[in-house]
DNA sequence: ATGGTTTCTCGACATCGTGTCAAAAACAAA
DNA sequence: TTTGTTTTTGACACGATGTCGAGAAACCAT
């Protein structure tokens, strides 16, 4: 995978080109992963839909899981981007409320809602060769859940600068990301936006320090 | 799987008894799916285990995944059970504490860590046939989220009916039980217990509204 | 006890998905 | 054109799910 993308940007092709655009199949693979679930994506069914052949993508790829990995990588620095252009204005009630809202739009993006890729990739981690889970699908998730915490995090150290919270901005943000990915849980559970819309909103007055209704 | 409980709660064998015992087979699938997930334990694996054929497995519950709803749905009734009874005494803070405790300790427990089987089974959720999740499992994961949250509420009204809680029950709530699925999100992303507990520790301080530091 | 019926068991089979491999095809450089 | 390298392509091996039917086993009735 660190490879390839060296290649890519090196622009390393001596031989035979690809038949073949490297983005797009990522970006066709995470869509059809993010739909039906790791579990439920065939490589077969990505090959289809990329008009490429299965075994090109082994040798381009090397495994459905280094394919969905480099996928969901390009997804997780979009994502962040994302993020971080939204939190950068307004006071520090309406850049939470932004936060939750577009927490909750991205996994109840699609229909029917295909929840949190981040969450269900983390939840699918098993166990690898006797013990321990799989190391480096582990890390690609918990790298873009740690990012977002310490944007959360600066976010409030932020507003406790300026007055608007005084609690600790560290213990707060993992509070936020520990709700956030709960409500990702709950989506899935019940499907019900305006709940999850109440619990975003009571979260932001327990952290801003009003008392919750 | 309904008719199968009947058949067991009416004891209606006429003619050739099973020569296995149902339970067993159910505790010994559920610790495999526990261990490797759903998706890497194979029928061939529990059958070796339970010492059954796998064509009998079939036979007697169906499918991979109705056998796992079965299994979960024992594991289910047990641990709400647990709960019920570890949370009947003390004061509203001891209560929560005990809550949090044991939920950590329950996605806690093996090595490695098993996670939740709740988050798990509900963020593996795929799409059934066109649209819409698989409504059967999701019920059945839903279920238990939705009675352990209503023992949080009654827990939550109880300590307010003694002065030692002044929120509103149900959002409160709510909020915690988000919290627990977000910590056995974060408990897949980074494995630090010491994280998870001091995340609990922060949210019952913000319920009971002291300031949390 | 014995026969009949029902159910369970067990092995074979079909199907699908992952991953590997070797040969063919295609392109760059000499 | 020739050489060398990479991609493509199809065939193959393997394992897992799920189905089916024949045979074995157990129970009821006579």
């Amino acid at each position: 995978m660190f490879l390839t993308l060296c290649q890519i940007l090196l622009e390393e092709q001596h031989l035979r080109p690809r038949e073949f655009d490297h983005d797009d199949v990522l970006r066709i693979a995470f869509d059809q992963f993010w739909r039906k679930g790791v579990r439920g994506t065939s490589l077969s069914d990505i090959a289809r839909d990329a008009g490429v052949q299965r075994g090109s993508l082994y040798n381009a790829f090397g495994s459905k899981e280094a394919l969905f990995l480099q996928a969901y990588e390009r997804y997780a620095g979009d994502y962040l981007l994302g993020l971080q252009k939204a939190l950068g204005t307004g006071s520090l009630r309406k850049r939470l409320t932004t936060f939750f809202e577009l927490t909750i739009a991205n996994f109840r993006s699609g229909s029917p809602p295909r929840g949190c890729p981040t969450t269900r990739g983390l939840m699918e981690l098993g166990a690898a060769e006797g013990e321990g889970l799989d190391e480096e699908a582990r890390q690609v998730f918990a790298s873009l859940v740690s990012r977002i915490t310490a944007l959360v995090q600066d976010t409030l150290s932020a507003g406790a600068r300026r007055g608007e919270f005084n609690g600790n901005p560290a213990v707060a943000a993992l509070h936020i990301i520990t709700v956030t990915r709960g409500l990702a849980v709950l989506e899935r559970a019940y499907g019900d936006e305006a709940q999850l819309r109440k619990i975003a909103a009571h979260t932001i007055d327990l952290v801003l320090d009003k008392k919750g209704g």
